[in-house]
DNA sequence: TTTAATCAATACCAAACTGGTATCGATTGC
DNA sequence: GCAATCGATACCAGTTTGGTATTGATTAAA
């Protein structure tokens, strides 16, 4: 149903929590008890985002996560491409492009315009901005000004 | 990954093709062969544009089908939302809301609103501009200029 | 150097979803 | 009545997803 999965959401609340001690090391279960999430499903979700580097862990006794950067600095882009891979709308768009029907299939482009559309929208829009609940009026005028400069080659 | 069906994308190819031939009804097998998708397949298909209202069926012996409107009327929205239902990209967008961890999630508001500026981007796109290629350069000025008077109330 | 705390890697399982196909029934024109 | 055609449903295998558990590696500190 076009929509993303429940681990990218969770990731997203993961980094909010972070974000709101940037300095101070978290642990699994600190994390776990600040979110309501269960420790296994925050292992799960902290390797997704240690490996896209979002998040900075320390392993051994007085170890946990602290988050890379700023909140500024994350787009949710970043995040959904943590547990998603890389974005494409259909198997077209996709690196391995395999269509069996391309003759009949001219449209395959324009999904791939779309599907920049979507890149360029989700990676303009930082944690920052869906962290501050302030932030939500002006954050409208932000995209719609981002878009404005975006340079789509292929649509 | 954030993709769409395989079905949403060959409901796009059928109606290409049935809006090459806009006046004369084409059977299944017709549509099969201009396409290369098998006849299930292509019955499957149907019967999701079919029940969206973007294709009437006549039943009988020289039956067939023809597109509903004109492809101008047809969004990529419409196409995405006869195969795969209402667009959210999360549970918390979802209608049926319920979300368990709701206290400490208070970013559903700003899923929301990525999700309404999804849907206006796809609502945007009608069949005819991802029809023809000739269209693709300006696709991306409508699309910059539609967004522009895009009011999202709730981002 | 031992120990306890902590992250890392992997594996597992059930449930849901997806793509693809088949079957039988209902309609309609000739 | 018959042949052509759409409609509804059901089925199945493969994949994905969410959730959980197990075992191993690393580190700080006693």
């Amino acid at each position: 149903m076009l929509r993303i999965g429940k681990l990218t959401d969770y990731g997203l609340v993961v980094l909010n929590q972070l974000a709101l001690a940037a300095a101070v090391k978290q642990s699994t279960d600190d994390i776990s008890q600040a979110t309501g999430l269960t420790v296994a499903t925050v292992r799960k979700v902290m390797k997704a985002i240690v490996d896209a580097g979002l998040v900075i862990a320390q392993r051994g006794s007085k170890g946990g996560y602290r988050i890379a950067r700023a909140p500024a600095q994350i787009s949710v882009l970043d995040v959904v491409q943590a547990f998603e891979g890389p974005i494409s709308l259909t198997e077209c768009s996709a690196d391995d492009n395999q269509c069996e029907i391309t003759e009949s299939c001219s449209l395959s482009s324009n999904w791939t315009g779309i599907n920049d559309l979507l890149l360029q929208v989700l990676g303009n829009i930082t944690l920052d901005d869906i962290r501050n609940p302030d932030v939500q009026e002006s954050l409208h005028h932000q995209i719609v000004d981002q878009l404005q400069r975006i340079q789509l080659v292929n649509l």
